[in-house]
DNA sequence: CATGGGATGAAT
DNA sequence: ATTCATCC
């Protein structure tokens, strides 16, 4: 038994998209991967597929640095808004930088799809950037170990038997590439390499992505496998391979390693590969890094790394930047760039919020100087999701700017700014959280929040220019693009993948079988020792609670429109709300284009703002939805529901 | 003026 | 709360 202990471990697999972003174009154009290709952002290129890379094309290398080495290549040109668009696109001709903005919104939603394959293949998954995953296949590899010993016939499981493992078909071995070994650990890894070759199928198969993989015993290893035959292929490290790995293992390859940490490890000791560490005593390197420091380089350079992947999938903040060339030193200019940031943000949040039903607390505002070694940045909370439009960031942005209590505040020129929002809470059944959409209203609300719905101030009026431009235009609709492609069927799947969708936790096959020594010994390899895999209950975590009726609408829902009584609209969720918010954008333009007059129809206390025009969104004029429209419980059948749309339209420029 | 845009977690 | 360091 105690042997047996010993004889397994964690069996991790981290996956990386090959060239991820050229993929996401090969397939978006239909080019063949053998074509070379690259994707460009602004003069640079951000990503080389293999084939141009033979060329000798790198990531630093311009355009034309690059068109030399090999005149065929395709460029593919990020995606970005022109000067007014809300919506980014791919454009071939007259991208500027002076007045784009670019868009990794392609690829970050490529990202999600691949993600949920991995979820659905392995609930225990870490997102770790946005072409990466670790997967935790412990338990999965333990169960199918285990049922196939008990199908199996005989070969009792004597405690000393060693099983024999065939590496056939497994990948591509560090070291010595041996097709048969035996042990438990071994026996892991090559289960592991079979999911791994499932999974990998499963991605192609459903996107016409190829990734590599790296399969090991931790994190650190199995990163560092990945990378090792990149092009589609997966690479496993047996433990026995381990120490002759790290041995000669640059510094900084090691994840962590590859910056000042790395060199200043180097410089103190005079070493350059893990190897060298091995004469080092924790002692001695705790000294000289500190505690936490020194025994985690002492455990790392020996290739033990005890790193739990962390069930994290979704991001947990979003940001928007841009580098201004040439520096911008008025606030007209700030505040444009910010209002494109902003409209950015804001389409992305009302993205998010339909997925993920939450809502950030915090902007955070960076800005950096041209002489300045790095930027400083502000945070401010967000306003009230109700009071929320597309230009309540930049507004906000804004006020922090003017108001810079640290003294450091409005200097110009600005070479660089950045916005985020972070601090996401779920707007759910959060008793909590909902409460804090109504602690305050921005803008010098008076005393009586909650009992003055007419004379409410259009959020975002003050500081907008008269001049209303930009008719819509433009009306696609991402999100329900989004969603069409999303749903991927997943037939038929082999082991590790089931037909379940989304949150759901995985279930393991039916068979439990056998009993004996083995139950007793894969038990505790899993870890958390009273973490039984078999916990019964689904998990159905709905959130009916919020879900009002026609009209009543819950007066706790944080969707409610700040122009309509309060308690008289409130909605299931953002876009909901923002398209009701249309409807009255849509009445106030009407009844300015009339000379102002009388509020027109049906919604209560029609907006009367009047500069407000620029203020929301320049929505589709779309009649307005009466008040019957809003509501609905379900938003499924509301696939119709168009994407945010703020006008945008900041005078100036020509 | 010339890598830019974006994310995470630890340190301060 | 803000900066720093690391990574993609
Ligand atoms: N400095 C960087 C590094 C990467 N990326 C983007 C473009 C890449 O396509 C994507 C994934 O990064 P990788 O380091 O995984 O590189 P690739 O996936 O492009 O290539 P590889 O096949 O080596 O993984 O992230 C970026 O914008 N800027
Ligand atoms: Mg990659």
């Amino acid at each position: 038994m105690d042997e047996a202990l010993k004889r397994t471990d964690r069996v991790i697999v981290h996956v990386d998209l090959d060239a991820f972003y050229c993929q996401v174009e090969h397939v978006r154009l239909g080019i063949p991967t053998d074509v070379p290709l690259c994707v460009q952002q602004w003069q640079g290129l951000i990503a080389v597929n293999y084939a141009a890379r033979a060329a000798g094309i790198k990531r630093h290398c311009n355009v034309t640095e690059a068109r030399k080495l090999c005149p065929e290549a395709r460029f593919v040109h990020v995606a970005t808004f022109a000067d007014g668009d809300t919506t980014p696109q791919y454009h071939s001709e007259g991208i500027s930088y002076q007045t784009h903005k670019v868009s990794l919104d392609p690829y970050r939603k490529a990202s999600m799809k691949i993600m949920a394959i991995f979820e659905r293949s392995c609930p225990k998954y870490q997102r770790a950037s946005i072409d990466e995953a670790y997967l935790d296949l412990t338990d999965e590899v333990n169960m199918r170990i285990k049922t196939r010993l008990a199908s199996s016939s005989s070969t009792d499981m004597d405690d000393d038997a060693e099983p024999d493992v065939n590496w056939d078909g497994a990948g591509i071995l560090v070291g010595d590439q041996v097709s048969h070994s035996t042990g438990w650990r071994d026996l892991q890894l090559r289960v592991a390499a079979e999911i791994s070759q499932e999974i990998r199928a499963t991605v192609y198969k459903e996107l016409q992505y190829t990734c590599s993989a790296g399969i090991a015993h931790n994190k650190t290893l199995a990163k560092l496998c990945s990378g090792l035959n990149k092009p589609n292929k997966q690479t496993v490290l047996r433990q026995a391979a381990v120490s002759p790995f790290m041995e000669k293992l640059p510094l900084g390859e090691i994840r962590n390693l590859g910056g000042k940490r790395g060199t200043e490890v180097e410089e103190a000791l005079g070493v350059t590969t893990a190897g060298e560490l091995w004469k080092y005593s924790v002692e001695t390197l705790q000294a000289k890094f500190g505690a936490s420091t020194g025994s985690w380089l002492y455990d790392i350079c020996r290739g033990i790394c005890h790193e739990p992947v962390t069930e994290t999938a979704i991001a947990k903040s979003m940001m928007a930047a841009k580098t201004l060339r040439p520096h911008i030193k008025t606030v007209a200019e700030l505040s444009h760039w910010l209002e494109i940031l902003s409209n950015e943000l804001y389409n992305r949040l009302i993205d998010d919020n339909a997925l993920n039903n939450r809502w950030p607390r915090v902007i955070t505002f960076h800005v950096k100087h041209p002489l300045d070694a790095s930027s400083h940045s502000r945070r401010t909370d967000l306003p009230p999701f109700h009071d929320f439009v597309a230009t309540s960031i930049r507004d906000r942005c804004l006020a922090l700017w003017t108001s810079g209590g640290d003294g450091s505040a409005s200097r110009w020129p600005i070479e660089r700014i950045a916005v985020g929002v972070g601090g996401f809470e779920k707007l759910d059944a959060g008793v909590v959280s909902v409460k804090n959409f109504f602690k305050k209203v921005e803008p010098t609300d008076e005393p009586g929040v909650v009992k003055t719905p007419t004379p409410t101030p259009a959020p975002g009026a003050e500081s907008s220019p008269p001049s209303r431009r930009k008719p819509p235009a433009k009306a696609t609709n991402s999100l329900q693009n989004f969603f069409n492609a999303a749903p991927a069927p997943a037939p038929s799947n082999t082991g590790a993948t089931t037909t379940n969708p989304s949150p759901q936790k995985h279930r393991p096959p039916s068979s439990s079988s056998s009993g004996g020594p083995l139950d007793a010994f894969f038990q505790t390899t899993t870890t958390t020792t009273s973490a039984t895999p078999s916990s019964p209950t689904p998990q159905k975590s709905e959130q009916p609670a919020s879900a009002p009726g026609p009209n009543p609408a819950s007066s706790d829902s944080p969707f409610q429109c700040a122009t309509c009584p309060p308690g008289s609209a409130a909605f299931t969720d953002a876009r909901e709300l923002a398209e009701h918010n249309d409807w009255h954008m849509a009445m106030a333009l009407h009844n300015e284009e009339r000379g102002g007059g009388g509020a027109a129809a049906a919604p209560p206390s029609s907006s009367s703002s009047l500069s407000s025009s620029t203020a929301a969104r320049g929505g589709k004029t779309k009649t307005g939805p009466a008040r019957g429209k809003r509501k609905r419980a379900t938003t499924a059948g509301d696939a119709r529901s168009r994407k945010a749309q703020p006008p945008l339209a900041f005078g100036r420029r020509e």
